[in-house]
DNA sequence: TCAAAAGTGTTGTTTGTACACCCATGC
DNA sequence: GCATGGGTGTACAAACAACACTTTTGA
């Protein structure tokens, strides 16, 4: 098998995989940064990542150097986001990025390496290379689809009750979400389930909330575009439009 | 921490830029494919796309590239979809491929190389590589947006009558809407305008048909999720969230 | 008994589909 | 006038936001 290394007639670049690692963590949406040590960017925050290996996937490269950061386990959701190839994205040298998005449960808490850590969304502390605007990324992305799909499940802990849900989702969102509405939305879909159980009524008393979960723990399109849509089924097939690579 | 940077072994991968362009084609929906003269893949049928050059950013390698096959004044749209990585992709060798989604509106009809010509979607030809599968994500791709954007103006003539629009909507998402619900939602969404001519009514008669045309030629999100969206204008700030890079 | 928190009922609005009906033209 | 499209009007349904109201707890 051919060299991978670059020729003269075949230009061939470092590729870097990254990740925008989310969590939702103290009502405040975070991204995971580490602090760099050395030139260039010295001192400013980069998104944990790191060079594609000869046969690796990029998916299996974003998880391989994230293990170097959590327990991979911890990630509930990963895909892939953008690829940035600005020639002056790195000032050492041409490289070119894929950035995945990342997601982990608001419940757990990672032990972090001592050079990394969880920054608020909103509040970014200076940032290496593009990885601000990857961040920003990231973000849009996440949005879109808490609203037309059931990524919530990655940011939730395994059971919850709706106003600890309806906490996450405007800390991701950026907005306010009334829990009355969010559950009848969330339930009217199916995306979530009572799992039967009652939380405790802290001190402060009211009545016990539901413990709910997510009916599925797999990426779903649970709003197919309301619009545009074929025919009803009462007289054709019945088949709803496959519902995007959104992506 | 050993800078990777320093060490020998700098992995980099040639890298290529591919584009699913579509256009509608005689009512249906057509992929620009080229057919390989030689191995790997010799009489498979290929996106257009080559290696990206050293101080060259990945859509204008695209865009560079999509020229030798046509005008690229003709493709009202592009943009990224994603990069593939497989280290089997390619039997030559390893590398990695970013794809690029391009649009022709229906009424030009460029001149094309001889190897290179137009496949329906749904019909394609062997394919090359991973070339068949980046087809079907460009075609989830284009419906989903179809139906939250306005996209639509980069598959359309300039000026076109709601049924000719219809039937270029039909082509793409592959089943079928009635003219007189396309024209309403597209209208309430003032996504098109009335040009204020008409159209001459075929031989066969019937009324004529008012021109529209799109109202923007620049991709926006004319249908921000119906769903979880922020409070309401009436009394909050009126902001409505970033309508996110769907993207 | 009161405050706190959760959940339900109700109403009004928006946005879409379905379908009937009216309009303008060629022959 | 009549066939052939084009366009509008109306009815219906789904999905959501807003908000009042009821339920269930702790103190």
């Amino acid at each position: 098998m051919p060299s991978v290394w670059s020729s003269p007639d075949r230009p061939a670049y470092p590729h870097h995989a990254l990740a925008a690692v989310l969590q939702v963590r103290a009502a405040r949406l975070h991204v995971m940064l580490w602090r760099r040590e050395n030139e260039p960017f010295a001192g400013a925050w980069a998104l944990p990542g790191g060079p594609l290996l000869p046969d690796e996937r990029l998916g299996a490269s974003v998880a391989r150097q994230l293990a170097s950061k959590v327990e991979v386990t911890h990630l509930a959701h990963l895909e892939q986001l953008e690829t940035r190839s600005d020639p002056e994205r790195d000032p050492r040298g041409r490289t070119v990025a894929t950035a995945y998005l990342g997601l982990i449960p608001s419940d757990v808490d990672p032990a972090l390496p001592e050079d990394t850590g969880w920054h608020p969304v909103d509040r970014l502390p200076p940032t290496a290379f593009d990885h601000g605007s990857i961040v920003a990324s990231a973000l849009l992305r996440l949005r879109a689809k808490l609203s037309y799909t059931n990524v919530g499940y990655a940011l939730a802990p395994p059971t919850f009750t709706v106003a600890e849900l309806r906490d996450i989702y405007v800390a991701a969102l950026g907005y306010d979400v009334t829990a009355t509405n969010l559950q009848r939305v969330l339930l009217r879909r199916g995306v979530l389930e009572a799992t039967g159980d009652m939380a405790s009524p802290g001190r402060a008393g009211g009545r016990p909330a539901m413990l709910y979960r997510f009916a599925s723990t797999a990426l779903e399109v649970t709003d197919p575009f309301a619009v545009l849509r074929p025919p009803s089924e009462r007289h054709g097939s019945g088949r709803r439009p496959q519902a995007a690579n959104i992506p």
